[in-house]
Parts: C-alpha cells; sequence; structure tokens
DNA sequence: CCGGTATTTTGAACGCGGTTCAAGACAAAG
DNA sequence: CTTTGTCTTGAACCGCGTTCAAAATACCGG
C-alpha cells in the first residue's frame, strides 16, 4: 500500500486547514491555538508539525483560500457587465471587496494581519492572486486613463485598490473613523465618482 | 513628605513610556517584552502593573505621543501654505504622512495595530487628536467642494483620509503593491489631483 | 505471514513571556 | 519607635507554540 502515508498526511492537511479556516472565521486569527486544532483535526499537537511548519504556515493555507474567494467575488461583481461604466464597474469591484470583508471580516483581516516573518519569500500563489485581482482592476482604468502608459497606469490600479482597502480597513475600524458600515458604500462611491470625472 | 509616593509612581510611569517608545521604534510593539522593560526603567517586571494595567496600556500611552507628532507634522507641512490650492495642500498633508510613516514605520504600524480589545471605550485623547487632524483635511475639502453639505463633507474628509492611509500602508508593505517607496508620493498625487479635477 | 527498518504519531516536557502575589521594604502618622 | 498602609520585588503561575523520545504504524524483503 505505496502512498498510504501520503494520503493521510494530505487528509490530516485537509482537516488542519479546515479546522483553522473555521475558527479563524469565528474568532479571529488571533486566537488560533494549536491544541483546539489538533482536537478539532483529530490528532496529536505534535502532528500539527509534521504536516506544516508552524501555526502560520496553517493560517497561510488558509488566506491563500481566503484569497481565491475575494477574488472570485470580486470578478463576479463585474462578470458580464462590460457594457456599464468604468468608473460604475470600479465601484461594483469596490462594494464586492467591502461586502466580502463584512461577511468575512476575520478571515478578510488574517489576511493582512500576518506580518510576513523576517520577509521571507511571498508565496507564489499570493502574486498570482494578486496580479489576477489588478488585472480586473486594470481592465475599467485603462478605459479611463487611455493617455497614461503601462508603468503609470499600473501605479494608478495599484493606488486605486490600496485606497478602496483604506476606506474598507478604517471603515471596518468603528473607532478611527467613525463611519456607520452603511455609509462606507457612499465613502467609495464619492471618491471613485470624483476620480473618473475629466 | 507628602505626594513623595506619586512622584515616584509618575516618574516610573515616563521611564516606561520612553523606554517603550524606544524599543518600539527599534524593533515594533510585538517584540516589546516586559522583562525587557523593566531593565530599562529600573525597576521590578511586577513595578510595571503598578503603573499600567498592563503592557497594552503602556503602547497605548506611547501611541498617544505618537499621535501627537504625527498631527504636528501633518499639520507643519501646510502651515502658512493657505495661498496653495487645495489639491496642493491635500498631497502636502498626504507626503507629510508618509514620510511620517515611513520615518517612523514601527511607531505609527503600532498605531494601527493595536486591536482595540473587546470593543472597550477609545480613549478621549484619541478622538481628540482625530478631530483635529481631521480638522486639518477639511478645510481644503471645503474649498474643493462647497456644494457638500456637512454630513457629505465629513464622509468625504475620512474617505480621503483613509485612502491615503490604505496607499501608504500598503505601498510601505512590499509584498503586496510591489511598488518601490519613492512611487508612493507619485500614487498619492495622482489619485488626489485626479480627485481635485472638477 | 514475519521480522526488521523507517516513518509517523503521540503527548509530556521545554522555553518563553505576560501577569500575579506573598513577603519584605518603605513612607506617613501617632 | 511603633504601627499601619502602601509600594516594590522577583519567584512562581499559567497559557501557548514548539520539540522530542518513545510507542505505534507502515513498508518491504524473505
Amino acid at each position: 500500500m505505496a502512498g498510504k502515508v501520503e494520503a493521510r498526511k494530505a487528509a490530516l492537511r485537509q482537516r488542519l486547514v479546515e479546522a483553522a479556516e473555521i475558527r479563524i472565521a469565528r474568532d479571529g486569527a488571533g486566537a488560533l491555538r494549536a491544541r483546539d486544532l489538533a482536537q478539532d483535526a483529530g490528532c496529536a499537537v505534535g502532528a500539527i508539525y509534521n504536516a506544516f511548519d508552524d501555526l502560520t504556515a496553517i493560517i497561510m493555507a488558509v488566506n491563500g483560500r481566503t484569497f481565491q474567494k475575494l477574488g472570485a467575488s470580486v470578478e463576479a461583481s463585474v462578470a458580464g457587465r462590460e457594457a456599464e461604466s468604468p468608473t460604475r464597474r470600479l465601484i461594483l469591484m469596490s462594494n464586492a471587496y467591502l461586502h466580502f470583508a463584512v461577511e468575512n471580516t476575520n478571515l478578510w483581516r488574517a489576511m493582512f494581519d500576518l506580518r510576513m516573518a523576517a520577509g521571507d519569500a511571498v508565496p507564489d500563489w499570493y502574486l498570482k492572486a494578486l496580479d489576477s485581482l489588478f488585472a480586473n482592476i486594470a481592465q475599467p482604468v485603462g478605459e479611463l486613463f487611455p493617455d497614461k502608459d503601462a508603468g503609470e497606469a499600473s501605479l494608478m490600479v495599484r493606488a486605486l485598490f490600496s485606497a478602496v482597502h483604506g476606506i474598507v480597513l478604517l471603515g471596518l475600524e468603528q473607532r478611527i473613523s467613525g463611519v456607520p458600515p452603511e455609509r462606507i458604500e457612499q465613502m467609495i462611491a464619492q471618491v471613485l465618482e470624483q476620480i473618473g470625472k475629466k
């Protein structure tokens, strides 16, 4: 029975990631405990370290799934809406981003909370997922600013993403903005519509 | 010798905050250790808890000072420049914000990293400092959008602050934006100039 | 099917770090 | 000087990520 070990290991990895996802979604990444995780996945604490390097690696795995879902959400928000104005599409994507963050706050936060330990290599899936997210934004931006060269356009794409991210981030943190969540959409629209004007 | 106790306690508080500030600036808030702090301040670990509720309270105290300095930096960047265009003043303030974040990255991060524990009361100085920061932004925004009512203007102020914060935040995190720091100014200018257009 | 070797699983133990607390030191008042 | 209340001390407590030696299990040649 060759490969039985790999199968068990893969199954354990999956159970760990699923359990971690549930716990992070419920209590936040900061509340994730190795012993809880082991119990959820039906293994000993030590076994975790056979499947993953450390807890951070599990959080990274969860973040990968979260990023996938986020990307799909954003992409779906403009699918088949090429007829809408570029500004409108940017707003649609931003609202999708906002709603994803609202409905999956803890998972969404985990993606950004994780300080990359000692600047080691950014995982491959991360860059891929980011690129495809940026590609979605690049389309309307290209239509809005046809005169910009590739470098400027790429900078604008990143700037807009970061700006919307900032509005969502501080918006969800009541203490800073003091803005009720239902107004966040309005903030995004105000900014993006203004940017869309010639 | 009445009041000697209070004096000692106050002195200890000050030494603790100063030591914490140095350590946070050098290594980040996450690397702050009670035992190191006690050694720096020349007291026993236990004494920390006589002066402050917990380490978080010390970080909050440091954050207060950081916020003051940040506010002063931003305010100074437009002092006596009322003649400049509103857009230009927004850019000046944003660049001051960016440079403060670049030069005091760890202290600046500490202000936002600290998840407010269990949604307890936001400290008073926090709201005050935030209001005065927003007041600075409100001025050029008012000039740019004289037609907006107070509510809309206030929302725009918060939106612009959040947007710039987002650009700086992700910009300083190489892994996400993949943008070299010297381009961050350019991103801010692109966005704000676009917003300033009629 | 069996014995031997390699790998995995186990959970007790380690080390670190925030926080507490009983005991000693010290200040203020009588 | 004694008493009383407060401050200070640092060893001890506890939670938590991670390790590791022992036990269990898988794999393989005979």
